[in-house]
DNA sequence: CCGACACATAAGCACAGACTTATTTCATTA
DNA sequence: TAATGAAATAAGTCTGTGCTTATGTGTCGG
């Protein structure tokens, strides 16, 4: 759950693929490897990765294991670009906007 | 100014280190290397990396060259972080928070 | 001009990491 | 309980990349 870990993770274009699907809809791994033309050990791993990053993570269901995302990864990032906040002056409004139509 | 290029760039310990010192305050490629045991060459290929990112941008000043904080390389960050705004909910207060210090 | 200095580029090396095939683990079901 | 199927792990390969030393480029002061 480092920010070495998140951003290692997030360098992946497969995994930034990946994690886009996920942000949809969760998905099992065999599911998300629909499209992508990689190997099932390939997937488990990038899942892996992801998962030790704090972006997604899993729930078991039978035989399958069911992959949605982590929103403590996200929010891990948010702390992160909040410390440069003083270089986005003009991005804040929008940023509170947002979360004032998140309140309700 | 891809993602990729974005987040590649700050996958590398020693670039977020640079980065971060870059966001106190502009320094010249020298002074960067201050307390970082690292070659010339390397500083001068890491901050190479940070420009084509568009995280750091340059400023001739003679034979100097001056590096500050690019605002559209973290904008960008930004616009991705709120593709996944749907995930953060559960954050709001403590992003509120962090707002709220950001404002004074 | 010429030496020194700041920085960039070149070339090569060594390690990290993304991939593969093969195998293992674990849950389901016949 | 044997067979199947989903996913994880193991082991090995190959590419990418971060580092080094060496050299090139450009700017300033004597």
């Amino acid at each position: 759950m480092t920010h070495d870990q998140i951003f290692k993770a997030l360098a992946d274009p497969t995994r930034r693929t990946i994690f886009e699907r996920l942000a949809t809809s969760g998905h099992n791994a065999s599911e998300l490897r629909e499209g992508l033309s990689i190997s099932q050990p390939a997937m488990s791993q990038h899942l892996s990765v992801l998962r030790s990053a704090g972006l997604v993570r899993e729930q078991r269901q039978g035989r399958f294991v069911n992959y949605e995302v982590d929103p403590d990864g996200l929010a891990s990032i948010g702390e992160w670009l909040a410390k440069y906040r003083a270089y986005w002056p003009a991005r804040i409004d929008d940023l509170k906007t947002l979360l004032k139509d998140m309140d309700q």
